[in-house]
DNA sequence: CCTCTAGCCAGACAGGTGTCTGGAACGTAG
DNA sequence: CTACGTTCCAGACACCTGTCTGGCTAGAGG
């Protein structure tokens, strides 16, 4: 496995100790940063075969062995480029919206659009990958997905649609990351989904 | 690539053949699915990371070079499991049910049923690999499935109710694969999910 | 009987992935 | 300046996967 998990984006002054793992150095974290990037660049010319941990370091100008110590693998280091794209991103919402609308909205700004579409496509390739490291991340982002959908339904709905909500934007991104499915097409088919599953709900707000 | 795209099941005395291909001998076959067979025995003991095309032939009794030049490696034949057990099951529905416990029907017959759920995660692990031979695999059950929940629905529904059942079923799957989803929960979400986008619709049927 | 073709097999092979080890570079203490 | 601990690196290494080659067996046809 790897040294330590990888730790969240904590820009800021927060002290963001994990209690199972060590603190990393000023310097580590800076190593990390560089890799994920580069991992991002990577993703965004290449496709998905063509990638390995090595060229990823090789850009970051690194040791492939160190970013062995860092990452598991290259399906590791590409799923963390999603987790922090969606970390960087906005969870606002915005109350005075139509639920569906709603929705969309926050599907929209989940940390994707900053990346090309192909870009998302390989790092969701990376992400169905198995390995524990890859399915903590999985966890991860799922647990951040189910927040977000559940704050932008903000409580007022049979709870089984978020349920499938969830469920349908996992599949969404997936349709997506195997090309049967637009990126774009996304958000409005969540808001769709949504639409059809609220019409004559007692409705919310 | 493989010496020949996989073909279908064709039990019967259909003439079968794809414009495209060559036809098989009766042995060569027998051959292959000793292979489908084999895999999914493997797919029921092993993990995914424990099984690959030589294990598979061994168990097979089969060479590993006579595997790869019916299949082009551990995916695609894991795949290929997958798609004959969807061929194989039945794909009547009964009209007389209400909508969400005819799609619940229809997706709890389509295939699985007869594998253990391990065995499924395994091969729709597989079925998430990139590489040209799977990606046709997938497609080829992404558009039965389509097919199933199409005619399930009796195209009495709002199209958008169809395209959004695909994509949730898509996302069920995979979440079950991934384990945050029980096998057997994922027909009872599927009408969960029929039942509230129809709920106040002009009734079909 | 021999010949010819088609399919399968065993082993060798190249390419790639993840791991390990010895040593270099840096900071700190005495 | 030397001694020491930590962190990172470069190359070597073992492992696995997919491919290729030459030979073997079975069946068809003469």
């Amino acid at each position: 496995m790897t040294m330590f998990d990888a730790l969240q984006a904590d820009e800021g002054d927060g002290p963001a100790e994990q209690p199972g793992r060590r603190h990393l150095s000023e310097r580590q974290a800076e190593v990390m940063e560089r890799l994920v990037a580069a991992a991002a660049e990577e993703a965004e010319e290449r496709p998905y075969a063509d990638i390995s941990v090595r060229t990823i370091a090789k850009r970051a100008g690194l040791a492939p062995a160190t970013a062995y110590t860092y990452f598991s693998g290259k399906d590791h280091l590409l799923a963390e480029v999603l987790w922090r794209r969606m970390q960087a991103s906005p969870s606002l919402v915005d109350l005075t919206l139509p639920l569906p609308k709603r929705v969309a909205d926050t599907v929209r700004t989940m940390g994707f659009g900053a990346m090309g579409s192909p870009a998302v496509a390989v790092c969701t390739t990376a992400l169905l990958g198995d390995g524990p490291d890859v399915k903590r991340v999985r966890s991860r982002l799922g647990a951040e997905i189910t927040r977000r959908l559940e704050s932008a339904l903000g409580g007022g709905e049979d709870p089984a649609v978020l349920d499938v909500l969830q469920v349908t934007y996992t599949g969404a991104l997936l349709s997506a990351g195997m090309g049967h499915l637009a990126f774009d097409a996304v958000p409005m088919l969540m808001a769709e989904a949504t639409a059809l599953m609220t019409r004559t709900e007692a409705g919310a707000s």
